[in-house]
RNA sequence: GCCGCUAUCGUCCAGGGGUCUAGGACGCCGGAUUCUCAGUCCGGAAACCGGGGUUCGAAUCCCCGUAGCGGUACCA
């Protein structure tokens, strides 16, 4: 609906990345990470790079990646760059390594986990573990960043502000195995400076990475980007967000029915506010607003019913024929005439794509068989109401809505029956639940015959359950 | 243990020293829409984690406590 122009030419020097590791479905977490970049992007007319974090050889898989890049698809989040892998850029990383090793920011060490705890349990359980001095390093084993003891690194974070770090409380941390292959911390560093990202935004769980990662980007004397780490998204219980909570990927929820612009719409507001007391907030209005430095600093909790809420609003507004697309689309039926009219009587009864079926099913199968619903409504005068219902309907010329509640209208009063004692058991008889869209509208859209059929049908059931007691 | 982060209605977002008897949204409760459900409209209940400071004045600033979260891997 919106329009961007194509970003294959970037308008600004900004640079951001979305960098998911493939161990997983994409999570709404990382949706909304993906989003704040995307919109940081496009605010500033700069460029989104999409990197695959895959060093976890162990975890990662191609499905994964498929499935996160399909996700993004259907979010509309559209990258610039990539997607690249991190195992591709191998070469730089060793590069890398290499001039650590030579300029002795770096050694080999071949200490075990074991060996660190022994070393800490005599030095201090506040001092980060320190191998071999320089020109004493060894031949193979890990390769550690040496870490001064003295100063301390400080993050200057978009959202939290400056967040400072003692030296001496970290590791001479690991950044390449025994093999050669790197790991996060590093990774990440060389490739966010090769790539020259300029601002990393990402979820709050990197805030303890990121000084590991200026150590090293300083050992290396490349330039730090700027960070945000935004707040990590919790369940309803409070915790860390994960498939407990139900639709907690991207792939569930739209599964469930919901549109990806209220998807967009919902997940940018957790976290962050347009700072005035709006809600609805199209596409275009979020990528107006957005700023990543006006992020909430604490976590969020996802509440679907918010979300229902707002998927029912987009799905109001649409147009039918977008309507009728859209959910023809999420049925895998053909968006034809019939479908438009049953669209058309359904929009705006339905909160998600998923509700939509079980509201017009009665127009393209017969009545579902719902004893309860029959119980509850076919009894007393329920055949009387039926049998005027259908004369009335009977001598119709037209047979549209109007039409329809100028014939069914007079039937209550001329009864002597309440208008829900003449309309439920309609309803009953064609849809089979006592659950539908209007009733003159749901008659009009099932038609003359089908629906004098089903009346006639119910009729008859009615009559031969007569003797019979409760049950029906 | 150590190193960090966070703390306003059930939830999300405002408010950042006086205008706060704390505002909006979802949800919830009640009413209306004389066909169900949903929608829509109207009304209502509902919060500044605790304790100390600073100040004439604190939801707002500082400290402590408490709770939650993250990191502390040859995971990402």
């Amino acid at each position: 609906m919106e329009t961007w122009a194509p970003m294959s030419i970037a308008e600004s020097d900004l640079r951001v990345r979305f960098a998911p590791s493939p161990t997983g479905a994409l999570h709404i977490g990382g949706a909304r990470t993906a989003l704040y970049n995307w919109l940081a992007a496009r605010h500033s007319h700069g460029t989104l790079v999409l990197r695959i974090e895959d060093t976890d050889l162990e975890r990662s898989t191609a499905e994964n990646v498929d499935q996160i890049l399909d996700a993004l698809r259907w979010l509309g989040i559209e990258w610039d760059e990539g997607p690249v892998s991190q195992l591709e850029q191998a070469a730089g990383h060793r590069a890398a390594l290499e001039r650590l090793l030579e300029s002795g920011a770096a050694y080999r060490d071949r200490s075990t986990a074991e060996d660190v705890k022994a070393w800490k349990e005599r030095y201090g359980s506040d001092r980060g573990y320190r191998g071999p001095v320089a020109g004493d390093g060894e031949a193979d084993g890990a390769i550690r960043l040496r870490v001064p003891d003295e100063g301390e690194t400080v993050v200057d974070d978009l959202v939290r502000g400056e967040v400072r770090f003692p030296n001496r409380s970290f590791d001479d941390f690991v950044i390449a195995r025994g093999d050669g292959s790197v790991l996060y911390n590093f990774a990440v560093a060389v490739d966010d400076a090769a790539m020259e990202i300029t601002e990393v935004i990402r979820g709050d769980d990197h805030l303890s990475n990121t000084p590991k990662q200026l150590l090293v980007l300083g050992a290396l004397g490349h330039e730090a980007p700027r960070y945000a780490h935004v707040p990590l998204l919790h369940g309803p219980d409070g915790k860390k967000l994960s498939k407990r909570h139900g639709a907690a990927s991207v792939q569930e929820l739209r599964e469930r029915g919901y549109l990806p612009e209220a998807v967009r719409n919902y997940v940018a507001l957790l976290g962050w506010g347009p700072g005035d007391d709006e809600t609805l907030l199209d596409t275009a209005e979020l990528v107006r607003r957005f700023r990543p430095e006006d992020v909430r600093r604490a976590s969020a909790v996802f509440d679907e019913k918010k979300l229902r809420w707002m998927n029912g609003r987009y799905m109001r507004e649409m147009d039918l024929s977008d309507y009728t697309t859209t959910v023809a689309t999420f049925l895998g039926r053909e968006a034809d005439e019939q479908l438009r009219a049953a669209c058309r009587i359904a929009q705006e009864k339905a909160q998600t794509l998923a509700e939509v079926w079980p509201l017009i099913r009665f127009l393209f199968e017969p009545p579902v068989e719902d004893e309860k619903a029959w119980r509850k409504v076919m009894k007393g005068d329920a055949g009387e109401a039926l049998r005027a219902a259908g004369e009335a309907l009977g001598e119709l010329g037209e047979f549209d809505p109007e039409a329809v509640e100028t014939a069914l209208g007079p039937v209550p009063d001329r009864l002597g029956l309440k208008p829900g004692k003449v309309y439920q058991p309609i309803r009953v008889a064609i849809t089979g639940t006592t659950v539908s869209p209007g009733i003159f509208e749901s008659v009009a859209a099932l038609g003359r015959a089908p629906t004098l059929q089903r009346i006639a049908a119910a009729r008859e059931r009615i009559a031969s359950d007569e003797p019979g007691t409760g049950r029906s």
